[in-house]
RNA sequence: GCCCGGGUGGUGUAGCCCGGCUAGCAUUGGGGCCUGUCGAGCCUCAGACCUGGGUUCAAAUCCCAGCCCGGGCGCCA
């Protein structure tokens, strides 16, 4: 007999429904006892009451401990009288597919919160909390919309390797890994793949990937192993075609949000609105000026500090009645070597900043090979160690640019979320690699 | 990597300043009572001072080291 998956709950006429979950309470009373369970859609309870359910299934529960696995078939009621539960079921059929130790390493009832690193020790227990499950599932609707809208406006997902054979260049540590008989890397960024890419003459692409940082980063907003949406387009006027395509993106990815996940954001209590597009754009030197009214002096021609990003955030909120903005035009010197120069000190180099903090990079890139090599030179790098990445700009490149998102930290912003390692399923940092 | 703060039953905490008697509470777990509970209730039992060293008649409490955790900074997404 077919029946039909609707919300995770088999029907079936003749047998009556179908419910599978994890046991979330027990509440024996003597001659009645109320099983609620809990599955990644609702909850449900199972009421068995003497004389009404077989006496089997009153023996075969007598044991049943908290986050147990069973499955149940029976009648629901069309009236359910349990209040905190979305149905209510009275059993003719309960399997038992696992039976849970008692003495759990936390409560996914959440009657005692545990603290953040119990729950990352014991992710999967963690991950049963509606709560949870709400993060993870307004992400993967935040990465469905900004997909969505990427692949609408012709850009291509491609994937662009993780081992690369040559440290690349953009100062963050990189781990070293045993590749056959000699050295590799992990990448920090797809970066310059995606730049090769351009090349390869695909025109608008996209790599949606890991990434992975060696840096010793003890704060609530660094992973040693992060994703990142990294768009990479070519034609391109200006970095301002890379800025209108990231606020675009953005907002296609909280559009869905709002569309699809009015439960989970309630369950989280956030109210998520559309930030308006264009995006506020501070620029240097001026963020020089702006930092210095706000009392915090930095050096002219030295990038800002992790305080300014913040008062930078404030001023825009103030001015702007905005929480995403960009800075544009960075000194050329606190930038990697490939990125565009503009006006002998400055670089089309874009942060997209939210909330006070950095989201993404980007801009526009330099495509002309004579001016990228004097660039390596002057960052005092040898031509020959990026020889392999440079030599393809000799042979026609276009004007391009892009910029990757962190997942992890717009999912951690837009929620509110008090570390990055709550946006992140199973967090590494540089302590932590199991589970 | 640097600077602060912290590790008490399975979980979360009180006690630490000012050392001293069965280390308190909540939740969880075992047993019992209860036919509509819903953070169920009531009775009862069980379970802990991060590791090592030092001071002292006596250390959860004071001192030192290590390990682990959290926050801030740097670096970045």
């Amino acid at each position: 007999m077919g029946g039909k998956w609707q919300k995770g709950v088999h029907m079936d006429k003749e047998s009556g429904v179908k419910v599978h979950g994890w046991v979330s309470e027990i509440r024996d009373l003597g001659k009645v006892r109320f099983i609620v369970i809990r599955n990644w859609n609702e909850k449900v309870q199972l009421t068995l009451k003497r004389g009404v359910t077989p006496d089997n299934l009153f023996d075969i529960t007598e044991g049943l401990t908290q986050e147990s696995v069973i499955e149940a078939t029976g009648r629901e009621l069309k009236e359910k009288r349990a209040k905190s539960v979305d149905r209510e079921i009275l059993p003719r059929i309960i399997k038992i597919h696992s039976v849970s130790q008692s003495k759990l390493p936390l409560d996914p009832n959440w009657k005692v919160p545990a603290l953040l690193p119990t729950r990352l020790d014991n992710r999967p227990l963690d991950l049963r909390r509606p709560e949870i499950q709400a993060i993870f599932k307004i992400e993967f609707s935040l990465i469905n919309g900004m997909e969505d809208w990427l692949r609408n406006n012709g850009f291509m997902r491609v994937f662009t390797p993780a081992i690369i054979g040559a440290a690349s260049e953009s100062g963050a540590e990189v781990f070293k890994v045993q590749y056959f008989n000699r050295n590799a890397y992990l990448r920090q960024d797809p970066q310059l793949h995606r730049q090769l890419t351009i090349l390869g003459g695909f025109e608008r692409i996209y790599d949606l990937g890991v990434n992975w940082r060696a840096e010793l980063s003890h704060t609530p907003r660094h992973l040693s192993e992060f994703r990142s949406m990294a768009v990479e387009m070519a034609f391109i006027e200006n970095e301002q075609d890379t800025m209108r395509v990231e606020e675009e993106l953005i907002k296609a990815g909280m559009r869905r949000v709002i569309e699809e996940r009015k439960k989970e954001l309630r369950i989280l209590n956030i109210e998520m609105s559309l930030p308006e597009t264009p995006f506020p754009e501070l620029r240097f030197p001026q963020v020089y000026d702006i930092l210095e009214e706000m009392g915090k002096e930095i050096r002219y021609g030295d990038d800002y500090d992790t305080e300014s990003e913040k008062l930078l955030w404030e001023y825009i909120k103030q001015d702007y009645h905005a929480n995403f903005f960009f800075v544009n035009r960075f000194p050329f010197k606190v930038k990697p070597f490939y990125v565009m120069k503009e006006g002998g000190m400055w670089a089309r180099s874009v942060d997209l900043l939210y909330k006070g903090l950095e989201l993404s990079s980007g801009g526009q890139r330099e495509h002309r090979y004579d001016v990228l090599i004097s660039q390596i030179i002057e960052k005092g790098l040898d031509p020959k160690s990026l020889e392999w990445f440079t030599k393809f700009f000799a042979y026609g490149a276009p004007p391009h640019g892009g910029f990757a998102i962190g997942i992890e930290r717009l999912a951690m912003k837009l929620l509110d979320l008090n570390n990055i390692k709550e946006a992140t399923l199973f967090p590494r940092d540089p302590e932590k690699i199991l589970p």
